[in-house]
Order: C-alpha cells, then sequence, then structure tokens
DNA sequence: AAACTCACATACGCAACGTATGTCAAGTGA
DNA sequence: TCACTTGACATACGTTGCGTATGTGAGTTT
C-alpha cells in the first residue's frame, strides 16, 4: 500500500477526535463523556488524545474553537443580505437566537464552554461571533445611529441576551411557536439602543 | 450530655453539607470538587451524603435553590425603594448585575447549575429571580407602560442580558470600572420595551 | 427495658483520568 | 540501501472519586 504521510494521518486523527467529541459533547455533555469510548469509536486509544490535545479539556477547547468558528461563519452569512448596518445588527441577533437552537452549540459552546473553560471571552477562539457583534456597533455607535455607550457593554447585553433567550426556546415545550416571540422581544429591545424614534 | 433530638441533628447537618457545598463548588466548581473532602471538612462521611441528598448533583440542587433564594430576596430588596413599576425593573436588573459578581452566584448558579441541572426554568426553584421580574413585566404590559410582547420573552431577554453583562464584568481586568458601563447600557435597552419615548 | 428505626459510617466495586513506558512505521543521512 | 533517529500512538499502571451494599449504635416507640 502507498505509504502515507505522517502529518496526513495525524491531522486526519485530530479530524476523527474532533468530529467525535462534538458528537460525545453534544449527546452525553463533556463530564459524561468516556474518552476510552470517544476514542474507540474511531479506531483510536487515549494516547492519541492525549498526545494530539493534552488532556480531555483540551479536546474539548479544540471542539469549541471548531464551533465557534462556524457560529462565525453563520452570522456573517445570514447578515450578508442587511442593507444597513443596523439591519445586520439585529440580523445577527437572530442567527444567535436561532444557533442555540442547534444542540451542539448549545450544549457545548454555551453550557460547558464556559463551565469547564472559563469565561468566553478568555478562549483562545475569542469568541468570534461577540467580536463581529462588537464591530458592527461600533460602526453604529460612531455614525450616531445608535446611543452613545460603551461599544463592548452594548455588544455582550445584545448577544447575551439573544443567547439566553435561546436557551429558553430551546429548552421550551414547542420551540417552534416560541421562537418567533423571542425575535420579537429581541427587535423591540435593540431599539432602546437607536438614537432617534420619533 | 442532654440527648439531643434526631431531626435536629439532621437539619443541622443537612446545613453544614450545604454551607461546605457552596464553599467547595464556588471555590472549585462543581466537577472538581470531591465529596470525601467535603463531608470530611464538616466532620461526616459521603454516608451521610447519600442518605441526605441521593447524590453529588442532589447537593448542587440544595445549594442552587438556597442560593437562588437568597438572589430572589436580594431582588426584591433593591427594588423595594423603587418609586413605579419601572423604575422596579431597572432595579432589578441592576441587582442581577451586581449579584452576578458575587462568586457563588456566578460560578454556581449561573456555570454549573444550567451544566449540571439543566435549564433553570425546569430547576425545582423555579428560578425565583425570573419569576420575579415576569410578574413586574407582566404588569407594566398591562398597563401599556411596555409595548406589546410575549411576557416571558421580554422578561428571558432582560435578565439574560444583565447576567450575561455581569459574566464579563465580572471576568474584566478592572471590575469595578465596568460595572457602570454595563449597568448604563442596560438601562437604554431596556427602555426599548418603553412605549412612548417622544 | 426490650424491640425497633434510621441516620450515618464502613467497605467494596467500578469507571475514568492522567502518566510512564513500550513500539513500530515514517523520516533522515551516509 | 541500511543503520539510526524521531515521534505518533498503544499499552499498562496507579490514583481518584462516585455510588452502593452492609454494618452499627444512638434515639424512639410501646
Amino acid at each position: 500500500m502507498a505509504a502515507r504521510r505522517r502529518s496526513e494521518t495525524m491531522e486526519e486523527n485530530r479530524g476523527k477526535l474532533i468530529a467525535a467529541g462534538r458528537k460525545a459533547f453534544a449527546a452525553e455533555g463533556f463530564a459524561a463523556s468516556s474518552m476510552d469510548e470517544l476514542t474507540a469509536s474511531v479506531g483510536l486509544t487515549r494516547g492519541a488524545l492525549y498526545h494530539n490535545f493534552g488532556d480531555k479539556k483540551g479536546l474539548l477547547a479544540a471542539v469549541v474553537a471548531q464551533v465557534d468558528g462556524e457560529m462565525a461563519a453563520r452570522a456573517r452569512a445570514s447578515s450578508a443580505g442587511a442593507g444597513d448596518d443596523w439591519e445586520r445588527l439585529l440580523a445577527e441577533g437572530a442567527a444567535y437566537i436561532a444557533m442555540a437552537l442547534d444542540p451542539e452549540v448549545r450544549r457545548i459552546v454555551l453550557l460547558d464552554g464556559p463551565a469547564f473553560l472559563g469565561d468566553p471571552s478568555h478562549w483562545p477562539s475569542q469568541n468570534a461571533c461577540l467580536q463581529a457583534t462588537k464591530q458592527v456597533v461600533g460602526k453604529l455607535i460612531a455614525a450616531g445611529v445608535m446611543k452613545s455607550a460603551d461599544i463592548e457593554a452594548a455588544a455582550r447585553l445584545l448577544s447575551g441576551a439573544a443567547l439566553n433567550a435561546a436557551l429558553w426556546v430551546a429548552a421550551s415545550d414547542d420551540p417552534q411557536s416560541t421562537l418567533p416571540k423571542a425575535t420579537h422581544a429581541f427587535r423591540l429591545m435593540a431599539e432602546g439602543f437607536l438614537s432617534e424614534k420619533c
């Protein structure tokens, strides 16, 4: 058989472990996931895991970084069609709410991530979503569309409201009917930041 | 020595374990807290814990219920001096932000609680804080002070925004200087729910 | 006061993490 | 091509910590 390059199989194995991590962490949570089972499910042992990621939390960090990156991409995509920056901001908020309905996002990034890795603003992935929001908020405040306020505070409040509302939506009996209520309330509240409303 | 009643010592031991749980969970987090050490620290063994609380998560639930109750009391106290209901709502929001600065509240109720016990709205303590906010929001919407919106959605967004902002404040380098920025932004955003602003 | 209850201690099995060590294929230089 | 090195991963082991099954003695009942 063709002799495969080392770096090639290593990247492949890292990918396998991260993919298995996404599944296991989303399904059972970080604490309840067994690394023996997880590694065995992709034909490896714990040796591979500790060599590549250092420890169990290292794998979680890698998984979080990957999912976080995908979230930022989703947020960008959903706000791409917006006419102005304000509509872009609202679109990103709606995207946050929709993303938190994803079991992987909810369990891994919103629950286990903060609990086991600490505050998201200190993650290596830097919470890419929040950075995007901060940028838009900064532009809107500078342009006078939004009232003067601390940029990071406003971005935090907006994304925090959206994410927390989404956790509620996801845990509700009928997510599909509660989702519009959440997005409507979000739009109302965000408008509190608008400068001129008369 | 005077023979002590059984129910008396039992309540006392429950209290000791809950108090030890608050300390340990706040300091090291739920997952990293050893039940052997925790029970030994109050002169008991794990036997007492499993008899009283069923399992490790049972103790966490009891601790969360106690802290949650204290949070509700704090919120009530801080909004007691408010003139009207709207000011009461803002005061509660400010109280949320201040409470999340408490290490016990942050670690136990905001991080480990949701991660290990599931969504707060399904807790036996019913997330007493949120219930209080819902009541005020309901009155304000009925009175026409706030725009029409789903009561629970509005309450969730407001408390979620406050709590998430508070997590940021707590994790920041200089909490004392970022706190006013957060409360100011919160007030601005909450005003988005006001009916008449002209 | 004898029988009983139950709150808690003791002892055990098991699962899972992390580490120390072994191993063999991929790379390197002659 | 062949000895030699590297390193990615497997294997084996020690440790920790949870949950349970069983024991026990102080308190309670009759």
